[in-house]
RNA sequence: GCCGAAGUGGUGAAAUAGGUAGACACAGAGGACUUAAAAUCCUCCGGCCCUUAUACGGCUGUACGGGUUCAAGUCCCGUCUUCGGCACCA
């Protein structure tokens, strides 16, 4: 159904709704925050095992509010919460805001308006929404990462990484961004077809050498790659991290320059490859290029680093792979078999990674072959498939596999694994080289040119000498500045600020020093969040070591699949930090992670796959669409949200027309919570005459008589379905359950008072309002949120009378009632009693009886005669 | 290209120690109530065929092609498609 529709729908529902939702919603939401219902202390008579972490991802307060993602997690951990809570858990749940950014800096070059203002306007508007939602959050520890009592903590976990060495100056090309004012970090550029882009805005990015602050994550890499095997965690987000890590093993290997002193090192995950490597590859930025190119073709060279540097921004990750590459006219030595082999320059060797140098094997590398193709260089096989195999030449391309060594000396005939082990054993025995391991990972570009940061809490000296500021002069302020643009120099807008920059070293000599003005990503807020829930308000520590203790680690971690590298890895390196310096007591910050799968939205296509605005399709008849404008026919299709196509939901206006516990239910039922799914307004229909249902069931009078056996037997199914649903997150099913339950109840004049109450509590993590205000109706005074979930009684969850089906060769030809504990022997002699299946029996015979108790009897026949 | 996830009615989806495919819901059809409409309640609802129509029944069906099995959406092999991520990392 297109949108255009639409009002018409909700004056529909608003019409046939007889819940009074808004009142009801309103009125608990206020009586959960007067009564503080879900604050939580710690007490230490609950044991570790019902003490439960339960953390959401803090949302950026974006001035245009809560987007229906939002909410999907949010539900579902709030679900689990009041779950658990019935359940006697002690559970955490708290909310923040990870309110240093970008877009607040932004609005405030524009307009002018401090981002603290709109911070705080963003900050409150959320809260608000989220409050509307009815979440169980303990409030009291509300945190906001740009609030100096908060930044403080980041600012003293950065001076506990500097202090470790963890944190240094390096003057580094790096990416940076002219619309934006700032570097950015590798994560944080994507390639685009017209090149690098910056992933916020999508703006031009350019390679610049800038003196930034770095995080040394690569010396962590080896243990975020470790680690990751106990958590609980997205097989597919592990994949991405490993990924991102990009651990390989290999050997750094030593050629001696033909006509030069000194050497060339490379890296290579191929030492059983040495005797194929016919050339030599240098990164053109390597040092080694100037000393050995030689003058015949030094201008080539320099021609060709010029060009090199200068499209490096573009095409040197460019999508077309043509290799390029200038030839130095020096040689170098094959440590194996003693040939001379030409050193080349070619841009597609990264001098940030390995050696920045490589030993090209062109029959078994692909790059290396294309390079080899272009400028004729010398290719040999020294790898075959087969044992003792042949091979001919030339090759269509490189054969990348494993097999065993040819043309390899007295390698020869080595597996390529065996191979790799005794030729590295050969190099470190001759000196010319020694196992390496490397990693894609590199340092964290840690400074932003930004002032809506945390400012880095250092004064340097003009000759260049660091001084932290003293952890007991902390926070160190964010000073208010005249103009939030870019100093334009690539410093930030705090360069400006000459009285907070200029300062005097915090030893007391009172000699000058310069504040440094680059502020923290905005990562850096998030990075330790969790930890700060724990103990917000604590002035001396980052959290108390008692409340860690009493809570880490996350036990459960809900949040879009989009912070895959970026902030989970992050969070882990800092965690580890603090895990070695004794600040927390466990070595991974969240056990078990769920990402939540996106919300959609439909679309229409033409069909040269352009897409049309929601609002300009209708639809002619079931399941086709055309385009209003040109009456051309358009297929519907699945896409993310967008402005432009017209389709986003905005979740202000669904709790406005269906109330927050429809909404809630609705994200809920759509599908699996990891599943992403396309929003569907007739579906959230649905769900609100569900819970128009359980209201108008409730105004039927209630008995004390012992309820039906059945609508009994319905209970307890759905009390150990919903249950176990909601402890696995499989929220769809649960709410299925209750709406067979509901179906069921509506066959009786009556509610009994026996299965009514402990329905409304098995529905209460899920409609937390309705089910507060049935609650009461039956004459509790205070909320349900603590009542123990019901018990089911698993004699009732099983029927004793089961449907039997009766299969002739695997096909089904009738069903019959038996009980659900008969015997195979009784089930077959009534399988064969039955009518349809004598007529099968009659003409055939019978091979094999496969009679399975409680479920089905299969007849194998084969014609007789 | 590599890694990961997934393909089930008109739609969102259920069902995997292998055992009735499509629970629940949306849309649709029919009926009850109503002066009428909405709302509500009840019934039907994968496709094809048989049948005047029904009932009964038959065939077929979980992306496609094979295989294992008494029995496959579920297990195995191969192929295709979609989505997400990475992409000259030597």
């Amino acid at each position: 159904m297109s949108t255009c529709t639409e009002p018409i729908l909700r004056a529909t529902i608003l019409s046939m709704s007889k819940y009074p939702f808004h009142e009801i919603e309103l009125k608990w939401q206020q009586y959960w925050e007067e009564n503080n219902t879900f604050k939580v202390t710690e007490d230490s008579s609950v044991p570790k095992e019902k003490r439960t972490y339960v953390l959401d991802m803090f949302p950026y307060p974006s001035g245009a509010g809560l987007h229906v993602g939002h909410p999907e997690g949010y539900t579902a951990t709030d679900i689990y919460c009041r779950y658990l809570r019935m359940k006697g858990h002690r559970v955490l749940h708290p909310m923040g805001f990870d309110s240093f950014g970008l877009p607040a800096e932004t609005y405030a070059i524009k307009t002018g308006t401090h981002p603290e203002i709109t911070t705080k306007q963003n900050i409150e508007k959320f809260r608000q929404q989220i409050r509307r939602l009815g979440f169980s959050y303990d409030w009291d520890r509300e945190i906001s990462t740009h609030e100096a009592t908060y930044y403080k903590w980041t600012q003293w976990i950065f001076l506990q990484l500097y202090k470790k060495g963890l944190a240094y100056l390096a003057e580094i090309p790096v990416w940076y961004c002219e619309a934006l004012g700032t570097v950015l970090a590798n994560e944080e550029v994507i390639q685009s077809s017209e090149g690098p882009r910056s992933e916020i805005g999508g703006h031009p990015v350019v390679r610049k050498p800038l003196r930034q602050w770095m995080l040394k994550i690569t010396e962590y890499a080896e243990r975020l790659l470790n680690d990751l095997e106990d958590l609980d965690w997205p097989e597919s987000i592990k994949a991405m991290q490993r990924n991102w890590i990009g651990k390989s093993v290999g050997a750094n290997v030593r050629f001696s320059l033909a006509d030069h002193e000194g050497s060339l090192e490379v890296y290579t995950t191929r030492p059983d490859t040495l005797f194929g490597a016919t050339y030599m590859v240098l990164s053109p930025e390597h040092p080694l290029v100037d000393a050995i190119s030689t003058p015949e073709h030094r201008a080539e060279v320099q021609k060709y680093q010029q060009q090199a540097a200068l499209k490096s921004d573009l095409e040197r990750t460019d999508l077309a792979k043509d290799k390029t590459g200038a030839f130095t006219g020096a040689y170098a030595v094959n440590p194996m078999n003693g040939k001379k082999i030409p050193i080349w320059i070619s841009d597609y060797i990264l001098i940030s990674y390995g050696t920045g140098a490589i030993m090209a094997v062109p029959a078994h590398d692909e790059r290396d072959f294309a390079f080899a193709l272009k400028f004729g260089l010398d290719i040999i096989r020294v790898v075959a498939s087969e044992k003792g195999g042949t091979v001919s030449l030339p090759m269509e391309e490189a054969t990348t596999e494993e097999g065993f060594a040819i043309n390899s000396g007295d390698f020869s005939g080595l597996s390529t694994q065996d191979c790799k082990e005794k030729i590295i054993t050969w190099l470190e025995q001759q000196g010319l080289g020694r196992r390496a391991i490397n990693y894609k990972l590199r340092d964290w570009i840690f400074s932003r040119q930004r002032y809506w940061g945390e400012p880095i809490p250092l004064v340097l000296t003009d000759e260049g000498a660091i001084y932290p500021i003293p952890e007991d002069q902390l926070p160190l302020a964010l000073p208010m500045v005249e103009s939030y643009k870019p100093a334009g120099t690539g410093e930030s807008p705090l360069a400006t600020v000459t009285d907070w920059v200029n300062t005097t070293l915090p030893d007391g000599s009172g000699i000058p020093g310069k504040r440094e003005t680059n502020t923290m990503p905005q990562w850096a807020g998030s990075c330790w969040y969790y930890l700060r829930y724990l103990d917000p308000t604590n002035d001396k520590e980052f959290a108390g070591r008692d409340k860690i203790d009493y809570w880490m680690p996350v036990d459960l971690y809900v949040g879009g699949a989009e912070h895959a590298v970026l902030h989970l890895l992050y969070a882990r390196f800092w965690h580890k930090v603090l895990y070695d310096i004794g600040a927390v007591n466990t070595v991974e910050p969240f056990h078990r992670l769920v990402n939540q799968g996106m919300i959609t939205s439909y679309a229409y296509q033409r069909s040269d796959g352009t897409l049309v605005p929601t609002d300009e399709v209708e639809e002619v008849s079931q399941g086709s669409w055309k385009e209003t404008k040109t009456g051309l026919p358009v297929s519907q299709v699945i896409a993310k949200m967008s402005k432009s196509l017209k389709n986003v939901i905005n979740p202000d206006d669904i709790i406005q027309e269906f109330g927050a516990d429809s909404m809630r239910l609705y994200e809920m039922f759509m599908g699996p919570l990891r599943q992403s799914k396309p929003w569907n307004t007739n579906g959230l229909i649905g769900i609100h005459r569900f819970l128009d249902r359980i209201w108008r069931l409730a105004e039927k009078p209630i008995v004390d008589d012992q309820a039906p056996v059945e609508l009994k037997k319905s209970l307890h199914k759905t009390i150990k379905k919903v249950g176990e649903d909601t402890n696995s997150l499989d929220f769809n099913t649960a709410i299925s359950q209750m709406m067979i339950f509901v179906n069921d109840s509506y066959k009786f004049e009556h509610r009994f008072k026996g299965t009514w109450a402990p329905f409304i509590l098995c529905f209460a993590p899920y409609a937390p309002h309705l089910a507060e205000e049935l609650w009461q109706r039956e004459g509790n005074k205070s909320t349900l949120a603590y009542e123990p979930f019901p018990d089911f009684d698993p004699a009732l969850t099983i029927d004793d009378e089961v449907e039997i089906v009766l299969q002739v060769n695997g096909k089904l030809r009738a069903k019959i009632m038996a009980a659900r504990d008969l015997g195979a022997t009784e089930l077959e002699a009534l399988a064969r009693a039955n009518d349809r299946i004598q007529e099968y029996l009659e003409s055939s015979q019978v091979l094999k009886v496969v009679a399975v108790p409680g479920r089905l009897v299969n007849f194998v026949v084969k014609p007789r005669g």
